[in-house]
DNA sequence: AATGAATGAGAGTTCATTCAT
DNA sequence: AATGAATGAACTCTCATTCAT
């Protein structure tokens, strides 16, 4: 019924974040003019002007934008019916290493870019609202992952908040390191080896079973 | 007009190279001009160019320099007749997060920073491998340690290769999440943060401990 | 401040070569700066990049240009039904010593100057060949009035490309000695000088007349 | 006996000018830096301002030196003891185009290039004298040959300095096409050109011959 | 007499940004 | 609402030239 409003046509704003985007990501923020995101986007350099007061409100919107497809990808893949929570564990770091590099560009303005932040006063002066939120949720996941391992007899005498940190801090290395190609197995995939440094970390936590005083059953 | 004396001139390029990676770290490369550079080195843009070929290869420079010392240190902790092979690892970790923290923006520059890779990868190309080389140095001395640990009965029946790895991922993502504010923890020092890390992947560690070759008791 | 009004910013590349002829021919490429060619052009260097995308873009085009009037100045000459073919050779002669002497900037830099030919020799390899271009066409042009002579008895016994290179290097000596003032003929006039030259060209081809198939006497 | 004298083991000045001539010629004098010159003489470029006040006068001087060496070449290969006068020109001629292309770089300074003459204001003032200078023994050799043809009966009605004039232009300017590429025969010989430029200028000549009163022997 | 070191001046070029339309 | 045209500012880098040695 509707006709399709203009902005659905044309949106330039929505495409001008969608390019710069990749552009940032592929070649760093400041190697990208407005003149090549313009050209991406369809449109001319002053035309951006019209939505962003400048290249880094631009910059900001594209943050922005990746926290918003963060937050829509569930990382919890392992759901809740897992027999063994370290598997959970383990199926939660996998999905994170996935999702960081199917969205390589997106993980590294959030984890690894510092632009916004260097430019961004406002931003700076109270770390980024955005980034602690999904780091708290990143942790709030692995908490409760870590404390049903303690539960199981894994991990026993750590401090769940730390021990989740530590998850967190191996994962988002290797990851790191992989997507700046810091990994010295040049030929292997990037992915695999995250993947692995993963399984390394479960391995280790299944090393930490202990037995709890068998207790007596019924 | 005035030519600066004498002894404001020694060491052109070591101060150059210190003053640029504090502005590098500081502002980001882009955001830094040679005439910068040259200001807080006592100098003029141009003379620099008699000890640098251009801007990259400056940043090269930075580079390297941040790669020798981080290897000295990782040296030095290594120490000398330590006790246990995982009290090795354990103080190489601490002294790794140490030399992070304590020349962040060297760290931001070597390991965060993707605009110089882009730039130094062909600087690379041709000449001396320099950040391969301390990831390879590295990881080669984290395998020793991992198979010292090994000898000593913990980590058994991993790959040596990948748990070195998983070690220097864990603790680059802990420097990395601290340095980037990204840890949820704002009230925390981020060295204690990431200290906290080194120590939980040793405690993972102690516990991979198998009984070898059980001797005698008694 | 204020920006020159419309009528002043009209056809700047237009503007631009033409400051650009005189200014490289007057002082040398090289001596000349983007900056100068747009202040004698009525706008700022930057604006000449929106036409030209460096220097030597300017440069060539202001060559083209020299040898597109030079093409039209040598058609015209050629005039309609003349009466002799040596004529037509005489005239085109003149209306080439009379372009380069009117414009003595734009052929110093057409035939003279080396610095362009060293430059353009690479933009021309990929694009138009536009010296060469005219070179073979005015040859041609003079071979076929070589060939005309020769029908009507003159320069028999001569290749004509031969010919027609030694009319064009006799014309091209004579205004290039003019034009640099080689010639040691200090008062006189530089275009007269050169006008002899060809007036004598013609004379010794008209000695060449040969009497062709003799017809019968009486 | 003698020790050679310093200068003359060094001669800084002497293997400037070589320096700088080989490079001005091979490059253009804008595009040739002091500190390259240096390089070919043996030296720093701040030596060279022992001898030189600026690098217009180093200029100068291989203008001031390529006149001395060409002050000691022939010109007049023909020699007395030929058959024809337009025989002893057609070897002139020769002689003048295998100087020119054996001595390009000499060539181009002193007629193609116009540097010197740009800068020196001194030398531009009353034309350049050394030039006018070779260009008076040059044309004053022609003349010689003129008038010798013209006593054989060639050439007859013409004025000789016209003549003359008109014979350096076409072998100049076929040298100078030939020198700048302009020759439109990529894939000939330069020499051979302009040689055959010259050759025609010769058979144009002997066209002239005009059927002299048969003198009455006796 | 010659050099190493340094510099002032200036080049070409890019780019975020702003007008007038 | 969008653009073509233009610009000011800035950058990297080169080079003739000059000092102190």
């Amino acid at each position: 019924m509707a006709r399709p409003r203009n902005e659905d046509r044309i949106d330039i704003p929505g495409r001008a974040v969608q390019a710069a985007a990749q552009l940032f990501a592929e070649r760093g923020v400041d190697a990208v003019s407005l003149a090549e995101i313009a050209a991406a986007a369809g449109c001319r350099a002053p035309a951006l002007y019209r939505y962003f007061p400048d290249k880094d409100a631009l910059l900001l919107a594209v943050h922005d934008e990746g926290f918003r497809r963060l937050y829509g990808v569930k990382l919890d893949a392992g759901g809740a019916a897992r027999s063994s929570a370290w598997e959970r564990l383990r199926l939660g770091g996998l999905a994170y290493v996935r999702f960081a590099l199917e969205n390589p560009e997106l993980y590294e303005l959030m984890f690894l870019e510092r632009g916004p932040y260097r430019r961004l006063a406002a931003l700076r002066a109270a770390g980024d609202p955005d980034a602690v939120d999904f780091a708290a949720r990143s942790l709030a996941f692995l908490k409760t992952s870590v404390l049903a391992c303690q539960e199981e007899g894994y991990l026993s005498g750590l401090d769940p908040d730390v021990a989740a940190f530590t998850f967190w801090s191996a994962v988002h290395g290797a990851v790191s390191l992989a997507l700046r190609r810091r990994a010295p197995f040049a030929a292997v995939d990037p992915a695999a080896i995250a993947a692995q440094a993963v399984e390394t970390m479960i391995t280790l936590t299944a090393a930490t079973r202990t037995v709890r005083a068998t207790p007596a059953p019924g």
